[in-house]
DNA sequence: CGCCGTCTGGACAACGTTGTCAAGAGTGAC
DNA sequence: GTCACTCTTGACAACGTTGTCCAGACGGCG
């Protein structure tokens, strides 16, 4: 082994092109030649580089490149939670599409902590990432005012963005919701309880407003009781339910606001003696399968990413365009659950 | 507006810690020590930094601290399939160990593709992460043997590495199958069908191991007509499913060797007239409310992430203990359909 | 044979940060 | 008043890459 080669096994010191290039003997900047594919190296000079690179194990810094560059060539995806699986596909679809742009995909969770957020996003913008796609946890985004003037391009996903103008796709809540409840109402339910995701989530409250909506174009009153707004925890949801099953004037269907709701009410109507019908916001893996099956308001989360990445490496390649909102539908899955009834 | 202040608004130029030291009248590594609490600044001289920093919108730039230092702080995990709800938990779990020690996650997707699995992992050793988590799509990872020798810090889970020594982490596959499978034998299954993952795949090999062994302890033969392993998308499986349910004797219940083949195999079951108990390897959501429930064998998704990454983390604190092996148990979750005597 | 254009290769600065080191200011003791 | 010491501060190099620019070699043509 030459004296040259001995640096292969220095453990925890890479080579880099210096070192390439003396093995090679040639010059730095012909060594990043090479490695860039730029042309204007000879063929044979070509091969000696190709050698040393192997030889010595070398692999390009990105971070320096970075550093020279200004690009990085990543993005930062900012969730609610990595786990939930309304976000795997969302998640999938953002990274094909940085995949598409040769960009990689930097992502964490917010645990629907505002605070966490932030120090998770400004963590990112260290990072100089290109772009961020956020689910927002909280409802003021002005920290992110000099991030967004200093060049990050920013959408935001399944919630619109707080104080901030910016780009925003969003499920179209609202109206999902207003039909899974008119849906329960055209198969003659009267009393309807709505049992939904903490109110300072905006789409907690569109879909109250879509449930209040729909009850008022049919004419039918909304008692109190029959709203619960309030954490996703089986715990919560669970008590909810009950009260509203166990009331004096029972309500005779329930529409859920997200999936996890969703499954916990499946789990409390599945010990309850009275059928009762019930429509969910988001659908899950298996709704067909349970018996009745579980009807359901889709939303497409896939379809929700590709959007937002999409309009995000659009920004980057410089659009001028004033901030937009995209809305993506929602469809009713009718499985049976919905369509029980009233006991 | 001051000169100075101008530059807050300079569209994509981000101002430096020598603008920061500019404004505030102090020199450059004052600046620096500012920002990362370092001692040895006076209150007064502090306080003209920070308001320099708020006033230019100042965010340190990692990429030059990162080349300076060294560490990035970040580590990168390689999975299958961002969106299976398998590797929701574990890509959590991961986040969550990270954050612990003040690093980012940075993820993508293999589509058990080897090369692009192998592309992606050499991205992120350009990229300098810290340390990888891989769940290998291939098995030959002596490519990274350069990159490990460099330092970068390697745990692979789920699967084992191909001709390379390093740290992993696995579930009980062998174990959760043989269990799994004389579960049914002792339900009084003799002939017993098994369609699991492609065989390139070390889990679909351990589970079929399992099977076998299972079989060959209770003295039953193995029809090779009962075996089916290839990808697991829905076509194929419902394809293999109704063969063994349709041979002249036909299997009286079925082994699946993951979730997504659990999906569709409880598809195929719900259309079948006759009643097939079924075991599943892989927990899933509502597995309990489907009739009857499914059983299965549940790995601890989560834990196996944490252990990768506490582990990843350890040797990136500079263990020198020979790579090992750790196997998280499985555990066999009856629910009804895997109780079902044969027809 | 000399001139010009082209093509290949290399020296050097710069990106924004941090570590090293040394200089200057201030304090207390003799 | 002076010396030794501490405390604060800043100048400078270095991290590994890429962009700019220039030098030298080479070939063709007058």
């Amino acid at each position: 082994m030459t004296d040259t080669a001995r640096s292969t096994t220095r453990y925890g010191t890479r080579p880099t092109m210096k070192d390439v290039a003396a093995r090679a003997g040639v010059g730095l900047k012909t060594v990043s030649r090479v490695v860039n594919g730029e042309p204007g190296v000879t063929p044979d000079t070509e091969r000696r580089v190709q050698e040393a690179i192997t030889a010595l194990g070398f692999r390009r810094n990105d971070s320096a490149r970075v550093l020279r560059k200004g690009r990085t060539a990543s993005i930062g995806l900012v969730l609610e939670d990595l786990a939930d699986p309304f976000y795997g596909p969302l998640n999938r679809a953002v990274e094909e599409v940085a995949r598409d742009h040769g960009a990689l995909l930097i992502n964490g969770s917010s645990a629907e902590d505002p605070e966490r957020e932030q120090e998770l996003v400004l963590a990112l913008c260290a990072r100089r990432v290109d772009g961020l796609v956020i689910i927002p946890a909280g409802d003021d985004h002005r920290y992110l005012q000099p991030e967004i003037a200093a060049g990050v391009a920013t959408v935001f996903v399944d919630r619109p963005a707080g104080e901030i103008d910016a780009d925003v796709v969003l499920s179209d809540s609202f109206g999902g919701a207003r039909d899974a409840v008119a849906h329960l109402i055209a198969h003659g339910h009267r009393r309807i309880g709505f049992i939904g995701d903490q109110p300072r989530i905006h789409t907690a409250i569109e879909r109250l407003r879509g449930y209040r909506t729909a009850m008022a174009e049919a004419g039918l009153p909304v008692d109190e009781s029959w709203v619960a707004l309030g954490p996703t925890a089986p715990e919560r949801v669970r008590t909810a339910a009950e009260a509203m099953l166990s009331a004096p004037e029972p309500v005779t269907a329930l529409f859920s606001g997200n999936n996890r709701v969703t499954v916990t009410v499946v789990r409390v109507l599945a010990g309850h003696p009275r059928p009762v019908a019930l429509v969910g916001f988001d659908d899950f893996e298996l709704a067909d399968l349970i018996t009745p099956g579980i009807t359901v308001v889709a939303q497409d989360a896939a379809l929700l990413g590709r959007t937002a990445a999409t309009l995000l490496f659009r920004r980057l390649e410089g659009t001028d365009e004033p901030p937009q909102q995209r809305v993506i539908p929602t469809r009713l899955i009718p499985r049976g659950s919905g369509e029980l009834p009233p006991a």
